[in-house]
RNA sequence: GCUCCCAUCGUCUAGCGGUUAGGACGCGGCCCUCUCAAGGCUGAAACACCGGUUCAAGUCCGGUUGGGAGCGCCA
């Protein structure tokens, strides 16, 4: 049978069996905020935890501020998150002719009315309210009023016509049930009187659309949830699981903001901070399984559920996050965390590049050079005295290591090394056997070593070191410092 | 002002009526040690407050205080 000629588009039924829907909807009108990619992240987990779907939408229905720079940033966050989405982007603002189409279905349902009042009118409005204590909300002034009665031609919105009385339950996943005397929430907008739809509108029509089953996002929509869900019963549509889940603070507990810096993820890339750990870092921000810290991502996605998200907002620890990204640095791949470096170099001003020998040495030392690294910024400073052939000048500490004594003593440990087998582990026999005979102990021996190698008084094992920098090299940047 | 949410060490958290209140980061000490890390051991450190309910409350209920969010023809 050919289904009537005025019936609704096709759209996503929902069946019991159906699998989650979730989905990712920043407004792009700015970076990809850290709290949104704990939003994001979550909503993946749960996507890849489940065999669901993880949808991207574009909330750009605000031509004033979203901008493609924004659309092209939030894209470049997700990708370096390494959070892929199912399907295409879909931008919202190319759905404001559904959206309509449904504003006006309700009008002529009478589930929805004309409103006339203009803006300055419902400014004075909400004036009048707070200057009497009262709550601050839409009157319903054109709720019962016949369209006939505003002057010819005026400009009107479209608000729905919400119930009055009742209540509006969310049964929320994250903060239980949250209930909303309906008094209490006023008629919204749902077509402005340019014809655009609003947010509200938009998210609702949008999610029913693309099937989407669960919506996980920052408890600052809570609110907006109740409204939300008395549209979507309006409508008759399937209910959705909303989970909200609290914001993220900085350091001092109030909400993130500029003054906190590091906001956007990009930020923490820029700052050397690995994808992994930041989904690691993000997913314990308000989220645990018992007493793990260390959850890789596959872990994660086998374990990732809604319940154990907390209620409590959560803040911004650097020094957790340093550990943690330790942590991942020193499980990454000797050459992967070269390439990393290599990245960095050809970033500063002027770009510097990784010569084959220096990369040479750079793997070689990598085992130990990533033991002590807290971010990929550190790493490459900590691997700088590889880069570079000949001499190092001296930082302060390792020109006060290097006195007359530490010196004449260089001198002469360099003469009885001269024609040994080149390997950390005969030098470190060497310096022993050197700093007995002149009654040193050994770091007396190790530290002017260190100081002239590598022109600092830190390094990874020294005599490991030497072994890298090769003979040649190592024996040049010695004999420089010699008294 | 109104509505809603939250509340365990400094921070992230475990706890789901009976625990010496556990772990992690950070901090102190010790061990290891050529420096710095890492690692091991160890120490200090919390149930915001007041009432209930109960034989028993960090756990349940109410209030107070303190944080947070929202109250647009923004999203």
């Amino acid at each position: 049978m050919p289904s009537p000629p005025d019936s609704p588009k096709p759209h996503t039924i929902m069946t019991d069996n159906q699998k989650p829907v979730l989905r990712f909807a920043p407004s792009p009108t700015g970076m990809l905020h850290i709290g949104g990619a704990r939003t994001a992240l979550f909503n993946w987990l749960y996507a890849r935890h489940t065999g669901g779907k993880f949808l991207l939408r574009i909330e750009d229905t605000d031509r004033e501020r979203s901008t493609p720079e924004a659309v092209a940033a939030i894209i470049e966050g997700l990708k370096w998150l390494e959070l892929d989405w199912d399907g295409d982007i879909t931008y919202q603002a190319s759905r404001a002719g559904r959206h309509r189409e449904i504003a006006e279905k309700l009008l002529a349902e009478g589930k929805a009315y004309r409103c006339f009042a203009t803006p300055a009118e419902l400014d004075e409005m909400r004036a009048a309210q707070r200057a009497a204590g009262k709550p601050i909300r839409y009157d319903g002034r054109w709720r019962d009023r016949d369209p006939s009665e505003a002057p010819a031609g005026a400009p009107s919105v479209i608000r729905l016509r919400a119930p009055q009385t009742g209540e509006t339950i969310i049964h929320d996943v994250v903060q239980g049930d949250v209930r909303y005397a309906n008094e209490q929430l006023d008629d919204m907008i749902l077509l402005r009187s340019d014809g655009t739809p609003t947010y509200m509108l938009a998210v609702v029509v949008d999610d029913h659309d693309m099937g989407v089953t669960h919506i996980i996002r920052g408890d600052d929509h809570l609110n907006n949830a109740a409204r939300q869900m008395q549209l979507i019963r309006t409508l008759g549509w399937p209910e959705v699981i909303y989970g909200h889940v609290p914001l993220i603070h900085g350091p001092d507990g109030a909400k993130l903001s500029k003054r906190h810096g590091a906001q956007a993820v990009g930020e923490y890339r820029d700052m050397g901070y690995l994808p992994e750990t930041m989904r690691n870092y993000l997913l314990r921000l308000g989220w645990s399984h018992g007493n793990d810290e260390t959850i890789p991502t596959p872990q994660a996605v086998e374990w990732f559920n809604l319940e154990s998200i907390g209620k409590s907002p959560a803040r911004l620890d650097f020094k957790k996050l340093d550990n943690l990204n330790a942590h991942y640095i020193r499980a990454m791949a000797d050459d992967a965390l070269a390439d990393e470096v290599a990245h960095l170099l050809g970033r500063e001003t002027p770009p510097r590049t990784l010569s084959v020998s220096a990369r040479k040495r750079l793997i070689a030392a990598m085992p130990t050079l990533k033991e002590r690294a807290k971010t990929l910024l550190e790493l490459a400073a900590a691997a700088e005295f590889l880069f570079t052939d000949g001499p190092r000048s001296l930082d302060d500490a390792a020109a006060k290591v290097l006195s007359d004594d530490a010196r004449r003593n260089l001198g002469e440990f360099l003469t009885t090394i001269a024609d040994i087998d080149w390997t950390g582990h005969a030098l470190e026999e060497k310096a022993r056997a050197f700093a007995d005979a002149k009654g040193l102990k050994l770091g007396q021996v190790a530290q002017p070593l260190r100081a002239a190698l590598t022109g600092r008084t830190t390094s990874p094992p020294i005599f490991a070191m030497l072994e890298v920098l090769g003979r040649e090299e190592s024996i040049k940047r010695l004999t420089a410092h010699v008294l």
